[in-house]
DNA sequence: AACGGCTTCAACCGCATTCAC
DNA sequence: AGTGAATGCGGTTGAAGCCGT
């Protein structure tokens, strides 16, 4: 019988009735012991598969769009300071799953990598994150406060920047739901789109991506002083090296990227970069040469 | 319109850790 | 303390959508 059971479960993209059902047993129910979760609701999925369903989408605070600036910032900054520990930083981007956060990485971070041609962990890639992208998305986000745009999430830079201050970090409120408690209600539908992705009635939180719109870039003294006064209170030693001149300006060449080639760079026109970067990028490259 | 390459992300897998008995 | 089950985590995969030709 047991066997059977096992012959008959289903894998793959889950269905809107199987969602409707997952959903509304854990609304009455509450989450928690998935394997029995699973059988008693009639699923045939694994209690592993049910539990990833829901954390990772079908959870009401899940919070779905796109990553916005101080994410982004948030992302590099955890990332940088505690590697592939992705359910850990997760807990610190609020409706964001490890999932969605490894993807982020994976899709965007490790594709500048590879396009610049290094190893996402090389010291190199590690300092162009830190020297070049990370002022970059503080300059960003304090330019979208300034102009009132609602692109940020409330708490904008300030958010990112609390987290890059404090070295140590403080326990975020924790998701909770005890078992059985049915703190959850039964989501209302309001559309299922082609993709039998479900559609909640309560507001999505989608947050407009800035990176969309072009934003004239170039590193100068104030966009370093930016993101190098978010570290100079942490008596970190943030700008070693010859990498920052005197005057604040990024030391020519210290990237030491080669073979960047014009199509590779116009790639980098996409969430965090535009030509603007890559112009200055490649400006530094040729200097180096 | 059709095709192929690329990107994204939901879902799976294997392993490690925690829990319950 | 030992053991099996449940849960959590990070790496990987593949289907779907997008985009250029």
């Amino acid at each position: 019988m047991e066997e059977a059971n096992i012959m008959d479960l289903r894998r793959g993209p889950w269905t809107v009735e199987e969602d409707f059902t997952l959903i509304n047993f854990i609304a009455h129910h509450g989450e928690g012991r998935w394997n029995s979760l699973a059988r008693c609701a009639g699923l045939k999925r694994t209690g592993k598969s049910c539990r990833l369903r829901w954390l990772n989408y079908l959870r009401p605070d899940v919070r779905r769009g796109n990553i916005t600036l101080d994410e982004q910032l948030l992302i590099l900054e955890l990332h940088s300071r505690w590697g592939n520990r992705w359910s850990k930083i997760a807990q610190h981007l609020p409706g964001r799953t490890d999932n969605e956060i490894k993807n982020y990485w994976r899709t965007r971070v490790q594709k500048h990598a590879k396009q610049l041609k290094c190893d996402v962990n090389s010291k190199q890639f590690k300092d162009t994150m830190k020297y070049l992208w990370m002022p970059r998305l503080v300059e960003r986000i304090q330019a979208a406060a300034a102009s009132g745009t609602t692109a940020t999430s409330s708490s904008a830079a300030t958010t990112a920047a609390a987290y890059i201050q404090n070295e140590e970090i403080q326990p975020p409120v924790p998701y909770v739901n005890h078992h059985h408690t049915s703190e959850y209600v039964p989501i209302q539908l309001t559309n299922i789109n082609k993709t039998n992705r479900l559609n909640y009635s309560s507001s999505d939180n989608y947050s407009s991506d800035l990176t969309d719109g072009y934003y004239n870039f170039s590193i100068d003294q104030s966009s370093n002083q930016n993101y190098s006064q978010l570290h100079q209170s942490t008596n970190q030693t943030c700008y070693g090296e010859s990498i920052i001149s005197p005057t604040g300006y990024f030391h020519p060449g210290f990237l030491g990227f080669q073979e960047v080639d014009q199509q590779n760079s116009t790639q980098w026109m996409d969430n965090s970069w535009n030509i603007d970067d890559v112009c200055f990028l490649q400006q530094q490259l040729n200097n180096d040469q």
